[in-house]
RNA sequence: GCCGAAGUGGUGGAAUUGGUAGACACAGAGGACUUAAAAUCCUCCGGCCUUUAAAGCUGUACGGGUUCAAGUCCCGUCUUCGGCACCA
């Protein structure tokens, strides 16, 4: 369909900039601060299945962006790499015997080829790859540095473990009880593992956020995920006993409403305090629980269940005695794996005291009254309590201030903070993932390795298949595990825990500043030069996961010295989803993957790059349509056709047309700034729409377009470029500048409505007065007929826009 | 259930601080060129009513409100998408 030889010319300017270095960037100290630009996209996973259309979509976008910054003067780093460990590598391994490390670097080579044939400006000198172990040393340097600090250690504690992929998994790694990779029902499973403190970060990962370009949501569903709730923690003194439970509320202003407490089925104390008649039930209902999957136990969420302890607590404010029950509605992962139930104020509460027939006593009120209650009442903010001692009648913002007051002061509790973030799981049991730099010695227990010893690679193993006992394929390699203790030469074994996919994504960004670094993760001084990353656009998938793991690992490294910056990344730009044809999922299973290679094959990629920008805003979600590309790629075809037909001529083109030419470059600077690329891409086809309708081909006007069409047809423009008589390469051009008066129209058109509804129109000079509008408003003929016999009540004038008449 | 984002022609989408709704494209219809097709170029293209034309009415999920004026602001409802989900 087409004529323009986009092959041949794509080809070319691809070897030209990569021959010439084009986009190679160097910290130069002579360019400002404020002109130096870190803008990152989120390196792919280099999958068997190739580049899919959603990848340049993010890419082409932060190239445009990055190739109007440079043209504008700045310094700016523009990096590309891959985030080479994980599962489908290594599961492609067990299936085939290729060693992951084949299969990767294989996927590698073609995700590069695939994506250097889209012409992006990418470094490519700073490329780096997660599993080389060039790369993976700083990795497991870092995980020194937080061993160190004591934010990772060993625990033994029921975990979510997939068992399709036979390997743990974090809580931010679970979705709807279900593994996030493979769909497959997470169970519980009690393995050693390795976690990291990222609780210690709690309370900065929620505050630094604000500070922060990203979107709210976001930023709203990190906040959600982190959790954070202020109340206070309270002591129920148990009855005939030493022993105490302590619970967690936000609503201690509901504590005379307390009339039964629960402990979570796998909370300490049960063992302790459950009676000898209650014992049988007790036991078979915690080994009932035990069985249930995480996602089993919120199923039942509408049928409560439980088993009265036999014993009973005192409410420290009334001295009432009440039953102690267990119920796995009671979580032993949050506050304290305790509650006090008070069934009037809490939705839960209430229904576990109607299936038990336990009291419900009010002690809130909307309006100070006592009244029937057939639903919990939890209005927080407004509700006045009752039946509360001292507290009946004070409002309950006030009564929790008070409350906790009075807790204090008389040692039965304290103001609590709680989140609901739990600290990392941070061990896979799997093969393709860097090894854990620790070793177990028999006499000094567990021990890093020193740095200098660093990296330590992965060993070749006879099978990747992971036992499923919870020890990943590495503990089969004898020779490997069994090792000298660092400390003490003596007997060792070497952790065979691998870290997750997570853990290399966590810094990259770090890396591409100084990539052949061998003696620092990064240098100081280059570090300071580009942090922090000014744009980072990639998709919205990784809210809690990368996203959380590397603000927590940057933190880290900004309070040990190592980075400058606290936050890692400063504006974030989530792009949409490119669904299939007609809105649904591209998938394999419905057959409507588009696959890049093919669209560049048949329009070129820079009608690719076009249209994804062309098809709507970045952050939006939009369907693929084939016949769409048609557009952006006849509109290529039309510049082409321009500077094939037409002789360039050094002669002044007409006002209107220079004018249109004036505000184009506006309007593509302003968008391109603002990244809205299809609003930009519209204007340069109105101007080529235009200038279809003159005979000539303006020289100074046609290097301006070609100029601003550069960032986004690249290849094309330098074609262009080079056949208009310049010496290559448009792109390390200077961005044109506009004539700003010349934007602006010397006549208006101003809208004539009688009572709000437009009736005519007038072109008038630009900044015409308000009384010149109304009398030319006033004198037009339509108007005068409409307004003829009506009495004219007010007039209302906005300068350059419109005169609204109001007649009766 | 809770939190977040969004609802504009046949389709993707435009529309500075409220001020000509539908830019730019896609699809469609008609025409020119051609032996013919493709490509290209030109015209039309929200709905309704008249229809030769002009004009008119209506229209941005739905129902209200504020205003001379609402896609845009306020209140309520519905729908879709994304996230969380017994977090005390």
């Amino acid at each position: 369909m087409s004529k323009y030889p986009f092959h041949e010319i794509e080809k070319k300017w691809q070897n030209y900039w990569e021959e010439n270095n084009t986009f190679q960037v160097t910290e130069d100290e002579s360019i400002p601060v404020e002109k130096r630009k870190y803008v990152l996209d989120m390196f792919p996973y280099p999958s068997g299945a190739g580049l899919h259309v959603g990848h340049p979509e993010g890419y082409t976008a932060t190239d445009i962006y990055c190739r109007f910054l440079k043209m504008n003067g700045y310094a700016v780093l523009h990096p590309m790499g891959f985030d080479s460990f994980g599962l489908p590598a290594e599961n492609y391994a067990i299936k085939t015997g290729t060693h992951p490390e084949v299969s990767t670097n294989r996927n590698i080579d073609k995700f590069r080829e695939q994506i250097k044939s889209l012409g992006f400006c990418y470094d490519w000198s700073r490329e780096v790859s997660t599993h080389t172990a060039d790369y993976y040393k700083w990795t497991q340097w870092i995980f020194l540095k937080l061993f160190e600090k004591g934010l990772a250690y060993e625990s033994e504690m029921p975990i979510n473990f997939c068992p399709s992929c036979k390997t743990g998994l974090a809580n931010e790694e679970v979705k709807d009880g279900k593994c996030e990779r493979c769909g497959t029902q997470v169970i519980r499973k009690s393995i050693r593992q390795w976690m990291l403190r990222i609780t210690a970060y709690a309370d900065r990962l929620l505050n630094e956020l604000d500070g922060l370009d990203w979107s709210d949501a976001i930023k709203t569903m990190q906040r959600n995920w982190i959790g954070r709730s202020e109340g206070a923690n309270v002591i129920f003194p148990l009855e005939n006993s030493s022993d105490s439970i302590e619970v967690y509320t936000t609503r201690p202003d509901t504590l005379f409403g307390a009339t039964y407490m629960v402990l979570a089925p796998e909370h300490p104390l049960v063992q302790k305090i459950t009676t000898d008649e209650q014992k049988k039930a007790v036991e078979e209902y915690i080994t009932k629980t035990s069985h249930k999957s995480d996602l089993e136990r919120t199923d039942l969420a509408k049928e409560k269940s439980g088993v009265f302890t036999g014993a009973y607590a005192v409410n420290p404010v009334n001295d009432e005695k009440i039953p102690v029950w267990i119920s796995d509605y009671v979580l032993i992962t949050y506050g304290t794996g305790a509650i006090m139930a008070v069934p009037a104020h809490d939705e839960r509460d209430f229904e576990f005291a109607q299936l038990f027939n336990l009291p419900v006593i009010q002690v809130v009120s909307e309006d100070g009254s006592l009244y029937e209650l057939d639903q919990a009442y939890v209005a927080k903010e407004d509700g006045v309590a009752v039946n509360s001692a001292q507290f009946t009648g004070m409002k309950t913002p006030d009564v929790i201030r008070e409350m906790i007051k009075w807790l204090e002061e008389t040692g039965r509790g304290k103001k609590t903070v709680n989140y609901k973030l739990r600290d990392w799981i941070f061990s896979r049991q799997r093969y393709w993932g860097e090894p854990i730099p620790v070793v177990h010695c028999e006499k000094c227990g567990i021990v890093p390795l020193r740095e200098e010893d660093l990296p330590l690679t992965l060993p070749e193993v006879e099978s990747y298949t992971p036992t499923g006992t919870g020890e990943s394929p590495l503990a089969a390699i004898e020779d490997w595990v069994n090792t000298t203790c660092p400390e003490c030469g003596g007997k060792a074994k070497r952790e065979t825990n691998t870290m997750p996919q997570w853990a290399g994504s966590c810094w990259y960004y770090l890396r591409f500043i100084d990539p052949h670094n061998t003696e620092e993760f990064v240098s100081s001084e280059k570090e300071k030069y580009w942090m922090p990353v000014d744009l980072y656009v990639g998709g919205a998938e990784h809210a809690v996961l990368h996203l959380l793991y590397s603000r927590f690992w940057h933190k880290v490294l900004h309070d040990i010295g190592a980075v400058s910056t606290v936050e890692p990344f400063q504006r974030l730009v989530n792009q949409g989803m490119i669904l299939g044809e007609g809105g649904v999922k591209m998938s394999k299973s419905l057959g409507n993957v588009i696959n890049p290679d093919d669209v560049i094959k048949d329009f070129g990629s820079d009608s690719m790059r076009m249209y994804e920008m062309f098809m709507g805003p970045l952050s939006v979600s939009k369907p693929w349509a084939t016949t769409g590309i048609s557009g952006v790629h006849r509109f290529l075809d039309r510049v082409w056709r321009l500077s094939e037909e037409r002789k360039l001529v050094d002669e002044n083109a007409p006002e209107e047309l220079d004018k249109l030419l004036h505000k184009t470059i506006k309007k593509v600077t302003h968008d391109t700034d603002n990244l809205e690329f299809n609003t930009a891409i519209s204007q340069m086809m109105i101007f080529i729409n235009e200038l279809y309708k003159d005979t000539k081909l303006y020289r100074s006007m046609w290097e301006k377009f070609i100029k601003i069409l550069a960032p986004y047809a690249p290849h094309i423009a330098e074609e262009l470029w080079e056949k208009a008589g310049n010496k290559p390469a448009v792109s390390v051009e200077s961005w044109p500048e506009y004539d700003d008066a010349k934007t602006v129209e010397s006549e208006v058109t101003i809208v004539l409505q009688i009572n709000s509804k437009n009736r005519s129109k007038v072109e008038m000079p630009k900044g015409s007065s308000k009384e010149v509008l109304e009398k030319a408003a006033l004198e037009n003929s339509r108007i005068k007929e409409l307004t003829e016999g009506k009495k004219i009540v007010k007039i209302i004038t906005v300068p350059d826009k419109l005169v609204n008449i109001i007649a009766r």
